[in-house]
DNA sequence: CGGAGGCTTGAGCCCTTTCAATGTCTGTGG
DNA sequence: CCACAGACATTGAAAGGGCTCAAGCCTCCG
C-alpha cells in the first residue's frame, strides 16, 4: 500500500488509539491490494474463499442490510479512513452489502492477514476494538434515532452527523458539504421513504435551517438544526486509552 | 469473585475465542465487587469519578437511549454472563441508562483495573472486542427491524432472538420462555407503542404463532414466526477466531 | 382495602406511505 | 446540435399503520 493512501488510515487509527511507530510500518507492510470502485460498485465482492476487509482509501461507501421482502436499511455511512467489512473477521454475513456512494479506492487485505497481524501486535487490535465501539455507538444512536426520532429529527440527526465526520476527516469546510448520496439512500439510511425525504428535506430548507443546491448542503442554522436531531456529538469519538507498547 | 457467578461469564467469553486456563485465572483474580440488585435498578451508577463495567450475573438488564424530548430507545437486551458498560471503557455516555429488568445480581470492576488486565492478555482483549463486534451486529439488525419492520414483524423478531439468546445460556427450554419485560419496555425496544404493542402480541396470539400466559412465551409456530419476522440466527454467534496464546 | 403499576380496549387522528405522473439533469450517439 | 435514455428529484392525492387520548380492568402488595 502507498504510504499517501495509508495517511488516512494512520490518521484515524492514532486518533483512536496508542500506535508506535513499529506497529505503524507492520500495517504498511501488510500485503494490501489497492482496488479503483466506481460509484455503486459493491466492496467486499467474496469471488475467493478468504474473507477480506478493506480501508476506504477515497470516496464514501455504505453497508446496508437486505432484507428478504426487497426494501434495504443502510446501518452505516463510511468516510475515506474508515475500514469496511471490520465485522468480517467474526461473521460471515450474507444479507450485508458495502457498496461504493460515490468512486473512490480502498485497500483490500485478506482476513487471515489481518489477524495474524493483530495477534502480534496487541495495540493495533485494540485500535480496531475501540471502532468496532465507536460502530457500535453510532449503530446505537442511529437505532434510538430511527426507533423515536420523527422524520425532520432523522434527517436532520444524520446531516449533524455526517457534517461532523467530514470535519474530523478534514474533508469538509465549518458548515458546508457534499451529502455523497441520493435521496433514496437517504431514505434507506433514515428508515423512511425517498417521496417522504424529499418533502422533509424542503420543508428543512423551508424552515431555514439548510441551503440545498444540488447535492450540496449548507447548514445556515446549527443551533436549530441540532434542537431539531436532539444532536450530541460525544458518541462520534473515543478518547485514547492507553495500551502497553 | 466466587467461581460459582464467574461460571456464566466463563461460559460466554469461551463461546467466543480460544482462552486459556491461566486467562483464566487471571479474570477470576480480578478484584470484583459483587451486587444485589432489584428490578428496575439502575446498574452503573457512576457515584465515584471511575468508570465501571460489570458483568451479569442473575437476572435481565437492558441498555438504554433516553431522548431529550423525554421517550427512550432501548438498544439492547442482556442476559447472564453479558457485559455490561463495555463501551464506557471508550466513551462516557451521559444519555444512557442500564437496569435490571429483573432482580439479579452484577459483578463490577473498575474500568481502569480491566483495562490493565487486557493490555497484558491480548486474547482476553480479543474476546471483549468479538463481544462488541456481536453487540454491533445485534444493533445493525435491530436497526434493520426498526427501520424496515412493521409492527408484528418488530415483535416477532425479538420473540425469535431472545428466545435464541436464552438457550445459548441454557436458560429456555425448546420454545418456551419468560419474557422479563412489561410491555412498556417492549416498546421502548421496537420503537413503539404500548399499546400497539399489545394489540400485535395478541393479534399473534390469534394467529396461533404464540400462546401467552402473564409474561410467560410459548412459541407454537416457530417457522412461521420465523417468516414473519425474517429472523436469521447466523448474526447472534460468532466463530471463534484463533489467537496467539 | 386502597393504591400503583401494568394490561386491555375503543375511537379518531396524523404522519408517513403508496401510487402515479411530471420535471430536471447528464451523458451519449447520431 | 438535437434527440434520447436513464437516473434522480419533485409534486399531488389518497390510503393506512401506528399513535394519541381516554377509560376501564386486573393483580399484586402493603
Amino acid at each position: 500500500m502507498s504510504d499517501r493512501s495509508i495517511e488516512k488510515l494512520w490518521h484515524s487509527l492514532a486518533a483512536s488509539g496508542k500506535i508506535s511507530a513499529e506497529d505503524r510500518d507492520a500495517l504498511i507492510e501488510l500485503p494490501f491490494a489497492s482496488r479503483a470502485l466506481e460509484a455503486g460498485a459493491p466492496v467486499d465482492r467474496a469471488e475467493d474463499d478468504l474473507r477480506h476487509c478493506s480501508i476506504l482509501i477515497s470516496g464514501f461507501a455504505y453497508c446496508g442490510k437486505l432484507l428478504r421482502d426487497g426494501s434495504r436499511q443502510i446501518v452505516s455511512l463510511h468516510v475515506p479512513g474508515d475500514f469496511l467489512g471490520l465485522g468480517n473477521i467474526f461473521q460471515p454475513a450474507n444479507d450485508r452489502e458495502t457498496r461504493m456512494m460515490t468512486p473512490g479506492s480502498v485497500a483490500v487485505i485478506a482476513a487471515p492477514t489481518l489477524k495474524s497481524l493483530l495477534s502480534v501486535r496487541p495495540s493495533i487490535q485494540n485500535a480496531l476494538w475501540r471502532q468496532t465501539a465507536v460502530e457500535a455507538a453510532i449503530f446505537s444512536e442511529w437505532l434510538a434515532g430511527v426507533g423515536r426520532r420523527d422524520a425532520q429529527g432523522r434527517i436532520a440527526h444524520l446531516l449533524c452527523e455526517f457534517a461532523v465526520r467530514l470535519r474530523a476527516a478534514g474533508l469538509a469546510g465549518q458548515d458546508r458539504f457534499d451529502l455523497p448520496m441520493t435521496q433514496a439512500q437517504l431514505a434507506d439510511a433514515t428508515g423512511l421513504t425517498a417521496v417522504h425525504v424529499n418533502r422533509v428535506l424542503h420543508s428543512l430548507k423551508q424552515s431555514g435551517l439548510v441551503a440545498l443546491e444540488k447535492r450540496t448542503i449548507t447548514i445556515k442554522d446549527w443551533e436549530r438544526l441540532v434542537a431539531m436531531a436532539d444532536f450530541d456529538p460525544g458518541y462520534l469519538q473515543s478518547e485514547p486509552m492507553t495500551v502497553r507498547t
